[in-house]
DNA sequence: GCCTCCTTCTAGAGCGCTCTAGTCGACGTC
DNA sequence: GACGTCGACTAGAGCGCTCTAGAAGGAGGC
């Protein structure tokens, strides 16, 4: 476990200079076939590594885009999935940096500042817009999953109005009536979605049916929302839960109580996560484009870097409506 | 959205020289209170950021731990917050690399190795031993969560067989004696739990009722497994999953066929992830010590690069058995 | 006055790389 | 034979920092 090797070393090794080393690492033209063999072999026998940082200092571009993502989030998961594989297309490399139960996100940011990174993509953060905005002063910033009110920052995010539309007419095609929502209070998008299903029972001519109550973005905000919901004098027949969690919280205690799903209740999730597609869960969700919100993020930053005119600052893309197990038709006789 | 400023900059805008900020920057003794002042004013009017990678540059030592980690595993998260907090105490920092459905560990690793780190931490690789030996070439490489044979790699990780025989121990003190296990098939530790159970079945005389089914590491693994259990000709009165993914999966195919439990069988999990936690799940599980193993390991990468004598290489915590809603006393009828 | 010592500051090398501007020799052309 | 061209290679500056030497300017002692 000696010291790093340099190219200094695989230079002295192949007899060559520091430079004509570069050029083969790089695999840039400028090198003969035999010395590039040559070179190749003396960095493999000492188990060369170009050092990345170095190799960034030297260069007027990083190709270092910054990623804050929340841990715990399995959403993020493959938001993250999504930016690896669009940046690798691209020729950019990513630096990662978690947000944690013990880990703010301003320090995830402050991390990604001190790492010479030429822009960032934030996931879903909660942080105030003015810490944004500061972050956009010398690099551009795109948001993921949450709307943002400032010029100097894009956001790519999935219509949520849009997708409680499709869950809502998804349950009036199936003859259902009473559809209550179950919505994210605070959280990123909650009030979009609220508003969606509120716009989409109005469109039915259901505002009489409009029930929205509080619940939150986890299982046990579901679990609790179930409660509320069989307290109610009319109880529905159909429940738009604010995402999949929370909707497998509150599938799990309808079922614990007997109500049967999807024969008593419909439930329909938001995500389409991995929680979702799981056959003993088989949630019937909205589908967010993870690739497709990734893909265009990373869009967003190269084309700021390359000062290319990058048009609108906001780009929201359509979710889809996955059909799974825990909607149906609704019974005849709950029918008002 | 102009060039990043430099200490150049700021020593330009202050009026001192390069050195000297510097020397404020880093919070270094050297400096006037007044100068001191001025010199942060002006970073501060800049939004100076210092360029971590041309710092560590010019150090020798960079005080980075890389970490490999997968996207997708709740425990993972729970380990890299354990060591973030780890490294901020000691004085370093993190450079993430993550595993994700497309992205293999060999293209982590690689990431790494190119980051510049004094060591690394992998999180439950499944990389074949001579590349994990290869990487070890020239830094310090612990593995956490999965027991490898190399003098040249650390190891930290969580007793396996001990947290199956305290799920065993567990259930035999609530009357428990047709007790089944359903395994993790080739998972990082579902050798050593495979053992633990059988030995702990042996030693409480139940050899005859040891009977291990065929798992997996998710839900669905689970949920199949409860198939395997409910048509065995003994039904088993308890069973030990591999892990909480699996215990969920198998709770939930046993509910939907109305199997209660506790009341007509008991499951045990294992990791105390997030999932055991929530409270409609409410999981009886065996507990991994997620901030011990974070700390740990961390701290063996740290003790090797100061060159202290490091002791033995691997290192194993004890489990810990949290009870909790899914474990009860055996129905007196159903005793053989 | 001179010398020492401390504090505060600066100059400049160096970290491992990239990149520009060469040099050098071989080859082809007229 | 002079000239141009091209491919293979090297020298050396520069990226943004840190760090070692050392300079400048007082304070204090004799």
């Amino acid at each position: 476990m000696n010291r790093r090797p340099t190219l200094e070393d695989v230079a002295a090794l192949a007899g060559v200079s520091r430079a004509l080393v570069s050029i083969v690492i790089r695999d840039a033209p400028g090198a003969g076939a035999e010395t590039r063999a040559r070179v190749l072999a003396a960095a493999d026998e000492l188990g060369y590594r170009p050092d990345a940082r170095a190799r960034m200092l030297g260069r007027s571009r990083t190709r270092l885009v910054g990623v804050s993502f929340g841990v715990a989030h399995a959403f993020h998961g493959d938001l993250v999935d999504g930016l690896y594989v669009a940046a690798r297309d691209a020729g950019y490399e990513l630096a990662l940096s978690a947000t944690t139960a013990r880990r703010g996100e301003a320090e995830a940011l402050a991390g990604l500042q001190q790492d010479r990174c030429e822009g960032m993509v934030l996931l879903g953060p909660q942080l105030p817009t003015a810490q944004l905005v500061a972050a956009a002063r010398h690099l551009p910033v795109v948001v993921v999953a949450r709307a943002v009110r400032s010029k100097a920052i894009d956001v790519v995010r999935t219509d949520d109005a849009a997708g409680l539309h499709l869950t809502v007419d998804h349950l009036v095609g199936l003859g259902h009536r009473r559809i209550a929502h179950v919505d994210g209070g605070s959280a990123p998008g909650a009030a979009d979605r609220r508003r969606g299903y509120a716009e989409a029972m109005a469109r039915n001519g259901l505002d009489a049916h409009t029930h929205a109550v509080p619940g939150g973005l986890t299982e046990d905000d579901g679990a609790a929302a179930a409660d509320a919901l069989l307290a109610l004098p009319e109880r529905p027949t159909a429940v738009a839960a604010f995402n999949d969690r929370c909707a497998t919280g509150l599938l799990d205690r309808l079922r614990r109580v007997h109500v049967d799903v999807p024969g008593d209740m419909s439930v329909v999730g938001f995500d389409d996560s991995r929680l979702a597609r799981l056959s003993h869960v088989d949630l019937t969700t909205i589908a967010q484009d993870a690739d497709g919100l990734a893909a265009l993020a990373l869009g967003r930053v190269i084309a700021r870097l390359d000062g290319a005119d990058v048009g609108r600052r906001e780009v929201v893309l359509a979710p889809r409506l996955v059909v799974r197990g825990t909607t149906a038709q609704v019974q005849l006789d709950s029918l008002d």
